[in-house]
DNA sequence: CACTAGGGTTAGGGTTCT
DNA sequence: TAGAACCCTAACCCTAGT
């Protein structure tokens, strides 16, 4: 129908995280309508972007040895409700870097507009965005 | 963030149907100075009032996505959505009240007051508002 | 200049597909 | 079963108009 399923491609995934870097995470729709990283993400809606960076931070997640929610096997399709103390993670929440290809290089561009955000993490802006 | 969302309990939603039938809708800031339901929104704008109450007024409604996909996969899955039994329910200024539509599995409902504030001529206020 | 109306955006739960 | 991609929409933001 409408959406045939279109995979985030490793281009994609940098514009992304180079978006959250400049403006942070949140700023979904600046994002996308950045001059620089935009043009990767046209096929993407703001919701995407949001949706795809969720996905990237479960997965980066460290969770493991924790509790799990110890599913109550009922049956098949059955549906368990978790309604667990989510996370309360007081660590910056930033990029989840963890590309085993690392092939981005040089360091382009650089600029437009670097304006909020700060404060708290002391982070810099070391990502390098090589465009797509 | 300092809130990462608030719901909104029923009491509040009590509390704003209150209000707007004792000032009608529109009146946002008074009704959240009301002294009678105004505490039970201390921590609610004028703004997410009025938000709050459009929300309702659409769920109340049928309105939302003209288009239901409502699909009929008949796999595995056997997930059957139950379909809305949108209420035409009468577009007077006035009351959503949405009590068909509990159909949200609400985690812990504390209260178990079943009363039954189903009179709704539409001329009197409905002093069942019993506080929050 | 405060408030409201309305459009736009985000956050989070849920569903479908792989 | 798990994870990725997408959908739905309550809650929240922005801004023009009054």
């Amino acid at each position: 129908m409408g959406a045939p399923k279109q995979k985030w491609t490793a281009e994609e995934e940098a514009a992304l995280r180079a978006g959250v870097e400049k403006y942070g995470p949140g700023k979904w729709r600046a994002i996308q309508k950045d001059s620089k990283f935009g043009p990767c993400l046209t096929s993407r809606s703001n919701v995407d972007l949001k949706d795809k960076w969720r996905n990237m931070s479960v997965s980066a997640n460290g969770l493991g040895s924790a509790r799990k929610p110890l599913a109550i096997t009922g049956g098949p399709g059955m549906m368990t409700l978790m309604e667990d103390a989510v996370s309360v993670l007081p660590l910056a929440v930033l990029p989840p870097i963890d590309d085993a290809q690392a092939l981005k290089r040089e360091s382009a561009d650089t600029s437009g507009d670097r304006k909020s955000l700060g404060s708290r993490s002391g982070m810099q802006y070391l990502q390098t965005f090589g465009g797509c």
